[in-house]
DNA sequence: CTAGGGTTAG
């Protein structure tokens, strides 16, 4: 069985294996059908056999099947061809780029690291695109005191080991190192700012990330698709339509609203921010560019307002485009339904997932469930479902449920809801603000006394979680 | 050769 090894595939250099009628290549790929190893390992080998039939020594073609293998979707290949073709490869610097690249695609560090041994070996542990590519591996994943001693080691910098190191610290939270890497670079680029504003936006600082974005604009640098990309939710959240308009007539004027991902943002962005009809606008024009994500924003965005039936419409429009939906417009389309009060056909579209799309439901479908049913006062049929649930019950659908019962009325089973709600919450250590909401909630079923009885054991209950705050810091 | 990415129940 050892020839079924790759390397010692490689090792035969002669005679080369003729063609695929070759005994030992149909027996090899038998072996690995009949092993069911999948088309990871096919791939693998078949591209081995290519590669070692027409290129044998010439590193130039294995760099290039490393490249793709490194940037698809399929990075372990490139770890699989890097270290079976080692001889090939060791002294050749772009190799390390990539295989680098493929490391940080799968995330692990362990793997960078044994690169980074390797590097220092050859001797060229401080080549700028190397080692930066190093310091990428452990940043993506989430190392982030190894991707800083990597980084600070590095004796010449350029803008991209800087935007690696802004756009990795931001990304895990850490926005203050990525504040203080950006503050100390030497100069900026686009990417350097649009990794902060997205540090900002995602760290829920809105304000500072469209006060950035304005700063960026102002010192004459152009915003680039992800730019916008990265700052559309800080202006959901805090700007206003105005702002928006801004935003939407600077992408035209640039003409990057043709990117999709940048109308569908737009699409998103003006439902939020209360204007369905620039939505349709923006939608509209898309006309052939529109893809799956934007028909589900549309259709998110009618949901949103309680356009239905405009909603559903817009659904059958879409798979008479022959363009298939997916989990997330599925949970548009039934949140419609919610919002419509179409019972009926939301449960209906809820089947049709399941059993005609093969879609396996969320909690957050059966969020969109129970809200419907809730809404429509069917609320024992929504307590039911939510005891049924296959998965792991949150507080979000409980709070859903609660809403209902507040609506209708429902005593019993709103102090249920509350129950389940102070217990998960408690379980995840929860915090003041959203206490202060469900002891509001309760104020409408019960008495003030009860209220501050809870409340007291509620205090109770906190004390261990204040404890635990001071042990953290 | 190394850097940024869209829609998701209240």
């Amino acid at each position: 069985m050892t020839w079924l090894s790759p390397s010692h595939l490689l090792r035969q250099r002669s005679p080369p294996f003729r063609a695929a009628t070759s005994p030992r290549l149909r027996d090899l790929i038998a072996l690995v059908l009949m092993h069911q190893d999948r088309r990871r390992q096919l791939l693998q080998i078949h591209t081995q056999f290519i590669a070692h039939q027409v290129f044998d020594r010439n590193p130039a073609p294995w760099r290039a099947f490393l490249k793709a293998y490194s940037h698809g979707p399929f990075p372990l290949e490139a770890l699989h061809l890097f270290r079976h073709a080692r001889q090939h490869l060791a002294d050749d610097t772009f190799a390390f780029a990539f295989v680098l690249k493929a490391c940080a695609g799968l995330g692990w560090p362990q793997a960078g690291a044994q690169l980074h041994a390797l590097m220092v070996q050859k001797g060229f542990e401080f080549h700028a695109y190397v080692h930066t590519a190093l310091v990428n591996v452990y940043v993506v994943s989430g190392c982030l005191v190894e991707a800083w001693k990597a980084f600070d080691e590095m004796p010449v910098k350029n803008i991209v080991s800087w935007n690696v190191m802004i756009t990795g610290f931001a990304g895990w939270g850490e926005v203050e190192y990525a504040r203080l890497l950006f503050d100390q670079m030497p100069c900026r680029n686009v990417v350097s700012w649009t990794g902060l504003i997205d540090g900002y936006t995602r760290a829920c600082l809105h304000v500072e990330a469209v006060a950035l974005f304005r700063h960026m604009m102002a010192g004459g640098i152009s915003p680039s698709e992800i730019t916008v990309l990265a700052v559309v939710p800080a202006i959901s959240n805090f700007g206003g339509i105005l702002m928006g308009e801004m935003l939407h007539g600077y992408c035209e004027k640039k003409g990057i609203v043709s990117d999709a991902r940048v109308g569908n943002s737009l699409i998103d962005l003006y439902a939020k921010i209360g204007s369905v009809q620039n939505s349709l606008k923006v939608f509209d024009k898309m006309l052939d560019r529109r893809n799956l994500v934007s028909w589900t924003s549309i259709i998110s965005a009618f949901a949103m307002h309680g356009l239905s039936v405009e909603a559903l419409e817009l659904f059958a429009e879409m798979r008479r485009a022959g363009i298939r939906p997916n989990r997330i417009t599925f949970l548009s389309v039934i949140n419609a339904c919610s919002h419509g009060g179409l019972v009926e056909r939301g449960l209906a579209f809820f089947k049709s997932m399941v059993y005609e799309y093969n879609i396996d439901p969320e909690i957050k479908h059966f969020g969109c469930i129970i809200d419907m049913l809730g809404r429509a006062g069917r609320l024992c049929e929504a307590e039911q479902i939510i005891e049924g649930l296959p998965m792991e019950v949150n507080v979000i659908v409980w709070r859903i449920l609660l809403g209902c019962c507040s609506k209708y009325g429902e005593v019993e089973m709103g102090k249920r809801a509350i129950k389940m709600i102070s217990d998960l919450e408690r379980e995840s250590g929860g915090d003041f603000a959203v206490l202060s909401n469900v002891l509001n909630e309760l104020g409408r079923f019960i008495d003030a006394e009860q209220a501050r009885k809870l409340l007291d054991e509620r205090k109770i209950v906190k004390v261990p979680g204040i404890a635990l705050v001071g042990d953290i810091q």
